[in-house]
DNA sequence: AGCACGCCGACT
DNA sequence: GTCGGCGTGCTC
């Protein structure tokens, strides 16, 4: 006989909540959800365990109010996966099952899939008065009539209607009119396995060759450069996985999962595909979900938090682009999923497979300690030759809006032998900065320590920390004068610049200001892929699009901003993106070309990279790390704080390392500002965690954590608990 | 995190 | 005289 059920609900608390059973009805079980009393309101919380008895006397317990699930929806192996990292991460329970969970399972909706398959006529509807309709929404009055007659109306059918039918059915159904139908179906989409994958080259197959779905757990990093076929490796395991009747967890970058790798993986594949990710309606990512833990799905792709997905039969994980800085949850719950995928592969006993052009130094540090297999990949598809590097030292060059004269030579070049350039810069608007040319006045965001970007296309200025728009001032509010200059270089920019200097080739620009509408990025990589446009010029994003085998040319515009960044892994994250936008480029008869513009070109950084590679700069890195005592080397913690008034962080992290035990073992840095001291209008501090094992780390804040929540000062400042940040400095 | 309680300013 | 500001404290 149950006495008692233990519920993680969301809310500051470190454990389950235990309560009573409910009056009547069916019993709770561990795995499933249940709604409960809390305060003054009710919550749908996690059913953890059923204890025999509580810390807690009787009387202080209440009664759960209703189950939820009458079978699991967590099996145990998911459960233990999700208190691990709770407690790794320092982050309440219930958040972090909240966490696990599709929203509509959070809401206490029912776990039953569906989709939509049409929508009927409700007893009202049928009842409902045509003529009154007709004239105040006559859409909604044809549609009302169509179902009338009977039968259900289906989405191509409703294609056929004008005007915006979709929206007008809406009211329908809000009206109570009408109703959706739907079919108990997963919307799983069929593998089609009707393109056969080019034969495995020996890296390749050697590769693959290590992956033994089922067949016992082993972390396997394929560090392969661009074009040299991860994926056709995971590929070749997956379908195996699939053959073994086993599923395959694919975890992917939040840009990555792009309708080309969806469809990819669906021509190449047999069997059926979830995708799980945050752009998809809340019924898809319930669906999918779903048919994951119910074994309907062989292979899931998603992002980030696809990682605590329950998987019925699991084979094989594989993380893509396993570098990723968004990989790591940024706020909140802290999680990396790359590292709680090699977790769960090691207590599932299954293989795991991380994939990357740009290993980061954690896994080439696993790597070389025998925790992890290593595959190198370093020949490209087709035997296309890999892209030269050369720096172009812009001291004294003579340069227009960040364009010096000999690349400007050099990308018409490029474009006269009919070959593409692509150009990169990382920051996108017209220019980081507006000054005022008679006085000095900067224009800088009252609520952040930034300057504004200025955004020509929108005219406005716009903070890219806290969000902040403004219309761009006429005059100086310093002086009044009317001569405000943009400084600096962003995207904007270069465009005019490009412009300008080839007025026959219209440049398609690629950041998150042109990309804004839905599909447009895709757009954008199709024209630049089918060769519509032969200059392309973007940010980041452009890293991570996809192969795009007639660009000849690739130009890093700006490589010193990364080369003094004062966080301990810019270099590391520099390297990376010089790497990644470098792949883009080359094929076969026409071997990229790669220049990056620097007034340092005799840095170490560059001059490793140039000679040596990433693989070069990577064993630099490390062995710098080694011996400055950072990570991978060591167990890095940050505790950061943040508040409207300007001393409260600082005062509430002395208080706490006042607080913190006696220990040896860890090294305490700060507390000290926070890089942008002041973001959003509050301030910010941190302090800095380190020691030689992540357990010693864990004893210790274990030991900590508890008394600063009890500390006044904690009242003053909003807190939090970075376990491996992977934003640091 | 919500959501109350509680004790001081500008309004019908 | 109240409505409501957000400081403080609790939720099994």
């Amino acid at each position: 006989m149950t006495e008692v059920i233990r519920v993680a609900v969301a809310g500051p608390f470190t454990d389950a909540l235990d309560y009573r059973p409910p009056a009547s009805g069916p019993a709770p079980v561990v795995g499933g959800r249940v709604r409960v009393p809390l305060g003054r309101r009710n919550t749908v919380g996690m059913v953890t365990a059923l204890p025999a008895a509580s810390d807690l006397a009787d009387d202080r317990l209440r009664a759960v109010t209703e189950v939820l699930d009458s079978a699991p929806l967590l099996d145990s192996a998911t459960s233990a996966l999700i208190e691990w990292a709770a407690r790794y991460y320092h982050h309440p329970l219930g958040e972090a099952y909240l966490a696990a969970l599709p929203a509509r399972l959070r809401r206490g909706q029912a776990a039953t899939p569906g989709v939509e398959t049409g929508w009927r006529i409700t007893e009202s509807g049928q009842a409902a008065q045509l003529e009154r309709l007709r004239r105040r929404a006559p859409r909604q009055s044809a549609l009302l009539e169509a179902l009338q007659r009977g039968g259900t109306l289906t989405a191509i059918e409703l294609a056929g209607f004008s005007g915006d039918a979709r929206a007008a059915l809406r009211r329908l159904v809000e009206q109570g009119l009408a109703e959706t139908v739907t079919a108990p179906d997963y919307g799983l989409l069929q593998g089609l396995a009707d393109e056969s994958g080019a034969t495995l080259n020996d890296e390749q197959q050697a590769g693959a060759a290590a992956i033994r779905p089922a067949a016992g757990h082993q972390a396997i990093l394929i560090d392969g450069v661009t074009g040299s076929g991860k994926t056709e490796v995971y590929l070749d395991a997956i379908e195996r996985t699939i053959a073994l009747g086993r599923q395959t967890l694919v975890i992917v970058p939040e840009i990555g999962l792009t309708p080309q790798l969806v469809n990819r993986f669906q021509r190449r594949l047999s069997g059926r595909i979830a995708i799980l990710h945050s752009g998809l309606a809340d019924g898809e990512r319930l669906n999918a979900w779903l048919a994951a833990r119910a074994g309907e799905a062989d292979v899931v792709i998603g992002t980030r938090s696809a990682v605590f997905v329950p998987l019925r039969y699991p084979g094989l994980i594989v993380i893509d682009e396993e570098h990723d800085a968004s990989l790591k949850q940024q706020e909140g719950f802290r999680y990396s999923a790359r590292d709680l995928a090699v977790l769960r592969g090691y207590r599932l006993d299954i293989p795991v497979v991380l994939g990357s052009a740009t290993p980061s130094l954690e896994s080439l540090a696993n790597t070389l300690a025998g925790r992890y297999a290593c595959y190198p990949l370093r020949q490209r598809a087709g035997g296309a030759r890999p892209p030269s590097l050369q720096l172009l030292d812009m001291r004294g060059a003579p340069t227009r809006d960040g364009l010096s004269q000999p690349l400007i030579d050099r990308v018409r070049g490029h474009l006269d032998a009919g070959g593409q350039a692509l150009l990169f810069l990382n920051r996108r608007g017209f220019a980081p900065t507006l000054i005022c040319h008679e006085c000095g006045w900067l224009a800088e965001c009252d609520r952040c320590d930034a300057r504004y970007t200025y955004h020509r296309g929108r005219q406005r200025l716009h903070c890219h920390h806290c969000d902040r728009e403004l219309p761009i001032p006429r005059h100086c509010p310093g002086c009044g004068s009317v001569d405000l200059r943009a400084l600096g270089l962003g995207t904007e920019r270069i465009e005019a610049a490009l412009t300008e200097a080839f007025p026959d080739t219209p440049p398609v620009r690629i950041d998150r200001d042109s990309t804004r509408r839905r599909g447009s990025f895709e757009e954008a990589m199709r024209r630049a892929r089918e060769g519509e446009t032969r200059l392309i010029l973007g940010t980041q994003m452009l890293a991570k699009g996809h192969h795009l085998p007639a660009v000849t040319l690739v130009a890093i515009i700006d490589a010193d901003q990364g080369l003094f960044g004062a966080d301990f892994r810019a270099p590391e994250r520099l390297a990376q993106q010089v790497i990644q936008v470098a792949g883009r480029a080359g094929r076969a008869d026409r071997p990229g070309e790669v220049i990056i513009q620097t007034h340092h070109p005799e840095h170490p950084l560059l001059q490793q990279l140039l000679h040596g590679g990433y693989a070069a700069f990577a064993r630099t890195a490390l062995a710098e790390r080694e011996a400055a005592g950072l990570p991978p080397a060591r167990a890095m913690v940050l505790i950061r704080a943040e508040a409207t008034a300007h001393d409260a962080p600082i005062t509430f992290l002395q208080a706490a390392m006042q607080q913190a035990p006696v220990d040896a073992d860890i090294e305490r840095l700060g507390p000290y500002p926070a890089p942008m001291e002041r973001r959003a209008g509050r301030h910010r501090a941190q302090l800095m965690l380190l020691a030689d094992s992540r357990s010693s780390l864990q004893a210790f804040l274990g030991r900590w954590l508890p008394a600063l929540t009890r500390l006044p000062q904690a009242r003053q400042v909003r807190w939090s608990v970075d376990v491996d940040p992977v934003e640091a400095l």
